[in-house]
DNA sequence: TGATATTATTCCGATATATGGAATTTTTAT
DNA sequence: ATAAAAATTCCATATATCGGAATAATATCA
């Protein structure tokens, strides 16, 4: 139906993309036709590539029956990528010294091209449902605290280009317009960090800080969350302020890594700019 | 040096086998001569899949230098695979109500061959470093707490292979004799939960109990850790009873999947038999 | 800073491998 | 039980892959 993908792909190029296609399908696998057909290949070039890649360990068949899915041994492998350098290890004694001290649920993003990445969180006692999920989740910079901190202390150029990006997709998932997007972006650039009553639930609410590194770069953030009554007047400063402590130190760690991500990569980014 | 792996891998499984050493790698990546040795293969053929793994946005190079590590993208697209077909979501209210319950710190194991795989964790007050380590982390079956139980309820020849394979990864990391790992088993057996001081830290305490499938199979595992203190003959019954009470929650849950997973993949366990 | 060694990247022809359509087998639906 | 759909295998052909050698880019050291 729809135009054949770019030609000419190397074998490789298709069988990771089959290989993606797996990865963001029913968690419960897929059928082979309907990879094959999502991947626009034969089902013999599936099949075969399908294979290969429960051969090594990427992709499992449900037992006893057809279907592909990703397999646990990828999600292990993966796991490590959400080193991002090394960053997370670096991070992770600073959110435990956060949850502790705050006893509220907090989250630690990095950047990534036109997104944040949630890499770690730790659970206060209320749950929090946040924009990007669990760990490994993503969302357009722009959209919660943390990613509007990141967000909001780009270099200009940059800013602007990512906000041309993804004023469509912060729309599309029904927050802001532009305005209030710059509205808020300025106000959290004077400010220093950002704070949020627009959760997903409503009662909500959170903080975040940006983290930057010794070249003046956002690469991450840190953000809280958590009911909207532990965020009010007589306490969110003294949050803040102990989450800007704790961006520090975590940024003093970061000299020694290059966090700084190259472009997106679109193959990856199922975004609509 | 070493001899060649088999050879007449195809394209495709070389290509895999690049992106595995990559993510295995070092975080801050690797270099291109040491990936093609590790690989066993020419640099041309290493660089070359490396750009179609770069262009599919499965690994990037450290700005500015030749280094190779695997993307941020990689771990996004991978952090769903940890669904193992959808329990990870299941889990994960259970989870949080442990937390609350208990406050303490909950991990959540599912199987896979020869391993346990920690799939997700909350946080206590207390920070506790388990086996596993973090979210993706993988410990042989048997040991640490949850780890234990899903081996003490495997069915017997199953569990006979697993004792056979794992005794020799046991002793590596300095735990049991196999006389102690067949006590502890035939205790936790006896009881249908497991609880072992023998935590990485002392003043350490942990408990743990399975989650026996439809079909009586010990899929995973709820564990807690703790201090040892917070675990004594009083507060301990009641644990274990919350924890089996929620392992039968998450089982009722589990019918319509089917996590049972295939034989472990040699290829992505690095585990010497 | 300049010279040199190491590593990364490109080029290339021979060869092995991937490709999709058709045939066959297995599974699912009726 | 039968029919329909999906999965898997087979095959001839076209094409992409391979590693060695040449070149370019970096890192190392004086």
């Amino acid at each position: 139906m729809m135009p054949d993908q770019e030609k000419g792909l190397s074998s490789l190029r298709r069988a990771l993309a089959l290989l993606r296609i797996v990865a963001r399908g029913d968690p419960a696998g897929m059928r082979l036709k309907d990879i094959a057909s999502a991947a626009g290949c034969s089902q013999s070039t599936a099949h075969r590539a399908l294979q290969d890649l429960m051969a090594e360990g990427f992709v499992e068949q449900v037992e006893g029956g057809k279907r592909y899915r990703p397999s646990l041994d990828f999600f292990v492998l993966a796991a490590r990528a959400g080193q991002a350098g090394g960053i997370r290890d670096l991070a992770r004694p600073v959110l435990l010294r956060l949850a502790t001290t705050l006893s509220d649920t907090i989250f630690f993003l990095v950047r990534n091209g036109y997104d944040a990445v949630c890499l770690d969180r730790v659970e206060g006692p209320f749950p929090i449902r946040s924009f990007t999920g669990d760990i490994g989740g993503k969302v357009p910079l722009g959209l919660g605290q943390g990613s509007l901190a990141i967000l909001a202390h780009l270099p200009e150029a940059e800013q602007e280009e990512v906000i041309r990006f993804n004023i469509p997709r912060l729309i599309d998932r029904g927050f802001l317009d532009e305005a209030g997007l710059r509205a808020a972006i300025a106000r959290a650039r004077e400010q220093g960090w950002v704070n949020l009553n627009t959760g997903l639930i409503p009662g909500m609410a959170g903080a975040g800080v940006p983290v930057i590194d010794t070249q003046g770069r956002p690469v991450a953030a840190l953000s809280v969350g958590t009911l909207a009554e532990r965020l009010g007047p007589e306490r969110l400063p003294g949050v803040v302020r102990i989450l800007k402590t704790e961006a520090d130190n975590l940024a003093a760690g970061l000299n020694p890594f290059d966090v700084t991500l190259r472009y997106p990569l679109r193959s990856l980014s199922n975004v609509r700019p």
